[in-house]
Formats: structure tokens, C-alpha cells, sequence
DNA sequence: TTGAAAGCGCTAACAC
DNA sequence: GTGTTAGCGCTTTCAA
């Protein structure tokens, strides 16, 4: 059984005061190197675990931490990272830290600009947002570092010296395990890949998405399947499927890269199509198809998860000076109607 | 912004001191009635959260914890449990948590008693284990508590006033699951349930496994699948199941209600059959036929979670007195060759 | 019944 | 350079 020791038994066993163990401990200097080896030759000894509680007891710095993130009230798929922010905000409150939560327009760069400068000038310690715009990202978050804020991203990985944590998805895995669904579903066949324009720019996701998922199929040499790509933008779906089915009256799997998939999923219930569904994100109109069994799968992204972690993950950091990897995937949950209820708030 | 306060803050609000403050928080008594409405009155204006961290630091008690499982060399399945113990140990080591697991036979009802009054004979603070032996188990946990030992249970539920917490799969939806699997990805067809009998009793395990798989496609009164439900027991698998598949050409599924999928695949795979499968659990052997193709989705029954929740609920009420819900019903993961990798450890 | 005081493990300011 | 000391928020003992 290994015994515990603390700052003052290291302090005894070395001759020294718990000042001098605590300037080695944290390298502080201003010890003598006689001092600084009875220490070491101690701390090589021993296994010495600080009491990471008692160090932040003493603590009356306030942690300021901004979350940036999309309005969930404009597009609904954000709204499970609320639940997450409450959670880590019950957690870390006992710490003084202060956690915000600001939203910006996800259609305007403008808005997602000017909510950043907001954070600025409050010169918080750290931020976790979703890269949406690329440049300006890009922009703000090494504006962020240049204050000395701490930065993490979530949702969508910009590559940035700049950031310290990524927590998210890998988007091209996430394709294929979309595909191997739709693969087990139908054996054979067509496939659609509908990339379903949302209000604002997440061409990335889409592409990666598809990547992964075409990937899948050719690595296997698997000539069973036929894939398509079809871009189409609301509210033009209806319409743009209905031809797209009717020209290929072949496709029997669509793969939707966005969370509408529901939308897709209106329209092959109401032309009476039997085609296999596979999309995103337990949106309630989603949840409705699976139940239904017009849709047959949903990957879940685990937004509420992503910004938890990322919160934790800059924290801990913080306040524990821990280091961890600097970038988090996240379990690819797959979902049907029957386990779907687990993953709900 | 909602203030911090501490006791001192109170004490001074309320005209008292320290120690009355925490008289009152405690119920402790020897407080009078003008000093206990002086402090009630301020804890009604103001949002009192007391700080956990300080709370513990003070006590200088040793929490024993034992967690009693059986020998993960004996059995592979309960192997992601140690990971769980592992973690659960690093995060509460600061609070003077002690956690020791004591392996017992699986096989033996006698190694399990023999373990559990060595547990007892610690009297230690907390017990968790999976109580595989109905009967035993029951006499065990009555004593555990009457020795005032918290007693909390993962992996299978068994009723007793005395269990304070169970964590687990609701393994009816978890044959749910599967039957909508199985579903999704024949159509239609035959199914046969198999129950590859292990080396000790988990009969309840498959049975209710049974009973939600044939509940799904009862109320949906799906009559496009027929089911046949078998018990097989080792070494006469491979003898029983080719004799099964024989007489019965049409079944072309079959949901394998234990950890041991991979056998069951094995065999199919040698009689150059093509049906599906459905199992539990990472095991390697598992995730092999699941790369291969012969096994088509595993469910995941996440014992590494159990255990590391089972500890942590026992431990929050331990320490810091935090009450929560008896029940934690883990989410029902769906496997499939794409996203097995999140999952492992 | 009450307040004062010590102390949990650690940090940091402050004398020497 | 180094040891001493005060204090973080809370619990608990002890004297009043």
C-alpha cells in the first residue's frame, strides 16, 4: 500500500521547510543546489501526488471563460451543447470560475465578428468555440492567443498553432460508418449522397462526410454499390429529389451528410419509396423518422459531449495544470429507434 | 452575476459565528432558536453553495472501497472493468480513497462467499459488485449492510432494500436494439435466438434479452419473421447449430445472446452460410468477425463505465453526500465494424 | 448554547 | 536562499 505524503513530510524527510519543497516542486528557483537535491533525491524516492484540491483551495483567482457558439434558436442543432455547458459550469463553480455563454448569427460572419471582439475585451482566460468561418476564425482565435487567452474548438478542426484543444468527431470515419449502415441495410445497390445546404457554410463537414464514405466502398473494391453526390439547397428539395429518384429509380440508400435528414425523409415517405436513410443528429424531426422507420439510422454527434470536454479539458488545464492530448474524437454513436432515448437530454 | 458566499460571509450577516452557521447547515442541535432564525433568514436571501473541495480536506478519514467481480482471466468480459477501477482510483486518490478489487471464481458460488466475508472482515466504507449468484448475493448484501457497508451493484439488477445504487444495461431494450438490427438489415426472414450457455448462470441475462428481442417484433406484429429460440451448450456448438441451420434452411439471422458471437460466426462461416449476426461485447474474437464481415453489429454493454459510475455514485455520496436517481440505465451502444475502435480502451 | 481556534494541504508574501 | 507565517473554506474541538 503505497502511503501519502504531503508537502510538509517531503519537507521533514529532507531537512528543508515546505517553502523550499514547494519553490522545487514548481521550480520557482531561488534554492541552493543543496537543498534542491536533498529534495529530488526525496521526490525520487517517494511517489509524491500533490493534493490538486488543496492547491486551488487557496486560489481567490476568478477563472473568466467564454463559451462562442451559434444561436440555438437558429438552428437547433446547438441547443444540446446548452445541457453540456450546465453540467461543466455545476462542476467547476466551486473553482470561481465563470462561465458564459455568448451566441452568434450562424448565417453572419459580422455577427460571429463582433460577439468575438466582445470576448476580447473582457479578456477572459479561455474560449471554446466552433471554427464556423474559416478566416475569420482563424483570425480571432490568434487575436485570442495574442491576449493570452486560452483557446479550444469543437465541432469542426481548423488547423491552428493557436489552439490548444480540439474535441469533436472524425468526420471521414463518420462517413464510413455511415456507409458500412447503408452497406449492411441494402447488400447492393444506389446510393445518393444528398448534401442538404444549410443556412450557413459547413462545406467541410459535407465533403469530409462524403470522402469517407465513398472511401469505404472503394478501399473494399465493392462494384455491389453505385454512388451519386447531389448537392441540392432548400426549397428546392422536394422538387430536385422527385426528378433525382425519378431518373434513378435504381437508388435504394440515401446518405444524408447534414442534420436534415428528416427533410429528406418527408419526401421518399410521401412519393412511397422503400430507400434506406441514413443522417444525423437526434433533432426531434429526426427522432420522428427513426420511430417511423423512415429513417433507419442517426449518427450522433455528441455536441452536448464535445463542449463539456473541450470545457473541462481548458479547466483542468488551467486550474490543474494538466496536460492532455490536444485532440479528443469522440465516439461515432450510431443510433436507431430503439437505443435512441440513451442519448437524449 | 450570482456572489460566492462562505460561511464566514454568513456568520457575519447572520451576527453568529463560524461554528453556529455550521451547526445550522448540519442540524447538529445546540443552537438556539434566535441564532438558528437569525441564520435560516440569511440562507433563505442568499444562494448559499458550500465549497465540497474544503469540506473534505479537513477529514483525515480513510475510505475503504472493495470491489468484488469475478477473475477477468477466467472470463475476458469483465477485463474493461479493471480500466474503470484504474480511473475511478487516480481521480479520488486525493480524498483518501482507498479502492482494492477481490477477484472471485465465476464458476463458484463458494469462491464468492469466500471473497465477500474477506471483504467484510475489512469492514470497509463501500462495496461494489455484480451480483451473479441470486441467492448468495442477496445474503451477502443483507449482511454488508447490516455491517453499515453502502452497497451499490452493476451489470445485473436483483431487488433488495439494500442496494443503493445499481448501474447497468435495461437488457429487455437491449433486445430491442438487436431485434430492430436484425430488422433493418434482413427484411424478412427466419431468426434464431441463440443462448451459447457460458460457464456460470446468466440465464436471467439471456432470458430477458429473449424476451425484449421477441417483444419488438410481437407489438409491431411483424409477420414477416419467424423465431425460433435455442440453447446450445459448449463443446456441442458446432455439432448443434449445423444440425439447427440444417433443418431450418430458411433462417438467415441470428441474435447470439451472449459474449461468445464469435463462435457462433465461426461456425457459419465454415459452413459458407450467409446470415446475419447480431452479439455482445468488444471482445477481440468478436471484433474480428466484425472486420471480417461475419458478424454484422455487436452491442456494447460498456462494463468499464459501470463499474467507474458505480464507484463514483458511491463515492460522491460517500464524500460530499450527493444523492442521485438509484438507477443509471447506460446507453445501449450499437457496433459495427466502423466505430468499434471508439469504444475500446 | 456559543465563539474562538486549530488544522486539513498547499501557496505566496515576507522577513531574515 | 530559506524558513516562517497567514490564509483559502470548512469541520471540529474546547473552553467559556
Amino acid at each position: 500500500m503505497t502511503e501519502k505524503y504531503t508537502i510538509k513530510d517531503i519537507a521533514k524527510l529532507a531537512g528543508v521547510s515546505k517553502g523550499t519543497v514547494d519553490r522545487v516542486l514548481h521550480k520557482r528557483g531561488k534554492v541552493s543546489k543543496i537543498a534542491l537535491d536533498k529534495v529530488t533525491k526525496i521526490l525520487n524516492e517517494i511517489d509524491y501526488k500533490p493534493n490538486l484540491i488543496a492547491r486551488n483551495l487557496k486560489n481567490n483567482k476568478r477563472y473568466l471563460f467564454y463559451i462562442l457558439m451559434p444561436d440555438p434558436d437558429i438552428d437547433p442543432y446547438w441547443a444540446p451543447c446548452l445541457e453540456g455547458i450546465k453540467n461543466a459550469n455545476e462542476e467547476y463553480a466551486p473553482f470561481n470560475v465563470y462561465i458564459t455563454s455568448l451566441f452568434f448569427n450562424p448565417e453572419s460572419t459580422a455577427s460571429f465578428l463582433e460577439v468575438s471582439s466582445q470576448v476580447i475585451s473582457q479578456s477572459p482566460d479561455a474560449v471554446l468555440l466552433p471554427p464556423l468561418f474559416y478566416k475569420e476564425s482563424l483570425e480571432m482565435i490568434a487575436k485570442f492567443h495574442e491576449k493570452g487567452i486560452l483557446v479550444a474548438t469543437f465541432n469542426n478542426a481548423i488547423k491552428s498553432k493557436f489552439i490548444k484543444y480540439f474535441v469533436g468527431q472524425d468526420l471521414i470515419q463518420s462517413g464510413k460508418v455511415a456507409a458500412k449502415l447503408l452497406e449492411s441495410v441494402l447488400k447492393k445497390g444506389d446510393i445518393a449522397i444528398i448534401h442538404l445546404n444549410e443556412v450557413y457554410k459547413n462545406a467541410v463537414h459535407m465533403q469530409e462526410k462524403e470522402k469517407g464514405f465513398r472511401a469505404f466502398f472503394d478501399t473494399k473494391n465493392n462494384t455491389a454499390f453505385n454512388i451519386t453526390t447531389c448537392k441540392i439547397k432548400q426549397p428546392y428539395l422536394a422538387q430536385s429529389l422527385t426528378t433525382l429518384l425519378k431518373e434513378n429509380p435504381t437508388i435504394n440508400g440515401i446518405f444524408v451528410t447534414t442534420s436534415k435528414a428528416y427533410q429528406v425523409a418527408e419526401v421518399i415517405h410521401e412519393l412511397k419509396l422503400d430507400i434506406a436513410i441514413v443522417g444525423y443528429d437526434l433533432l426531434e424531426n429526426n427522432l420522428k423518422h427513426l420511430e417511423k422507420g423512415t429513417v433507419d439510422f442517426l449518427i450522433h454527434q455528441n455536441q452536448k459531449m464535445q463542449v463539456y470536454l473541450g470545457i473541462t479539458y481548458l479547466l483542468e488545464n488551467l486550474l490543474f495544470s494538466k496536460e492532455i492530448s490536444d485532440t479528443k474524437l469522440l465516439p461515432i454513436d450510431i443510433i436507431n429507434s430503439e437505443n435512441a432515448k440513451y442519448y437524449l437530454p
